[in-house]
DNA sequence: CCAGTTATGGAACAAGCATTCCAAAAAGCA
DNA sequence: TGCTTTTTGGAATGCTTGTTCCATAACTGG
């Protein structure tokens, strides 16, 4: 054994990872890649199969570290409805620390830009989309028990797709405007029609 | 005069918006709108200011071909809750002729893609979010008297704000899955919650 | 302190890119 | 038919890209 990198494989992953979440596939060159993370261009191809590879390695690394948490809170507390409303501060918080126009769901941006064209994008992508379909159905289901509403599994299932939908396009949203209020003013309509929903 | 186009500028624009909205504008070459459009390689330097100036033209022939006759259908007839489902209908319609995974909304990819990095795209996509929000609003207006709903001018607004960005998802979430009935699915959860809050 | 091993990062490479240029072709006009 | 005007599309340009290579540097085990 002998020189141990400068940089660890976890570093060079989450630099990758901001980059690509916030430039795309395409604009992000490795000359990018290397002075963000200020590893050696050999690493991207000794530790990784290339670009490609790598972008994929982002992708579960900004699952790991963004979208599980973001999950947990759906799991979490009585009122299912309280737990929407803490995912989507999770991502608003999110957007007011970095700044507007925001970064954006980094699943939502690979969405438009890789998954028609890679289908092992399409792959992680629809993988996550079904994570966050799960977490809203599981939410919605201890909304209605809180608020002693009658949902079908079908009505359960079909909510919890529109909110996953939904919520991509809230993010997607994120990236082209200047004012966070407009992504408060989302939250707010989405929980009154929800909570319209369990009183009927 | 001598030597009239082969094509005309409006072909060229026309064969350009179809491939910059499938591939987006990275991923698109000079080569590809060439072979694209039939045009000479000249023409978009003759004609245009280039790829970038060529995009925009793209962007704005989109907004006059699809973009208006959603919003005309969403202007139409008594009940405002029947338009929107025919917005809806509209642009599933489209990309079931298409075929699935479909392109999306142009100014949905372009949002993700561009608009963060580009000032003027990212007004021309603005400009679409908010001619989306008066189309709702105006809807939802109408939907609200023929279902004798009491809606303030600030919930209104609220709600057409949220149905702009939610659909923005919908045609996102386009592009990555096989399956047309999710976007169906999307607009029957949608419109259910709509009756529903013309209803109390 | 030396030998062995492995990461390093600048140079090199071929391919692809957007853009420019221009000789030739094609059409209108007289 | 000839002259002018304008488009045309291939060649050329200079730059950037993703990827590979390798002499060097740096660390470890003995």
């Amino acid at each position: 054994m002998a020189r141990p990198r400068s940089k660890s494989r976890g570093e060079l992953i989450g630099g990758a990872m901001r980059v690509f979440w916030k430039n795309g596939f395409a604009s992000t060159s490795i000359e990018d890649l290397v002075s963000a993370t200020g590893v050696g261009r050999g690493a991207i191809y000794t530790d990784f199969g290339g670009k490609e590879d790598l972008y994929r390695h982002s992708l579960a690394a900004y699952r790991a570290k963004f979208v599980d948490p973001a999950l947990a809170l759906l799991n979490d507390g009585e009122d299912g409805l309280d737990a929407i409303r803490a995912y989507f501060d999770y991502f608003i918080a999110l957007h007011k620390r970095h700044g507007m126009p925001g970064p954006g769901c980094f699943f939502a941006n690979a969405m438009t830009e890789l998954a028609p064209h890679d289908a092992s994008v399409k792959d992680l992508v629809n993988q996550h989309a079904q994570d966050l379909r799960v977490g809203f159905r599981i939410a919605l289901k201890r909304a209605a028990k809180a608020h002693s509403a009658i949902l079908s599994a079908a009505e359960l299932e079909e909510l919890a797709g529109f909110l996953s939908t939904a919520s991509q396009g809230l993010w997607s949203y994120g990236r082209s405007i200047d004012d966070i209020a407009q992504l408060e003013c989302f939250k707010k309509a989405l929980l009154k029609l929800l909570h319209l929903r369990m009183q009927s």
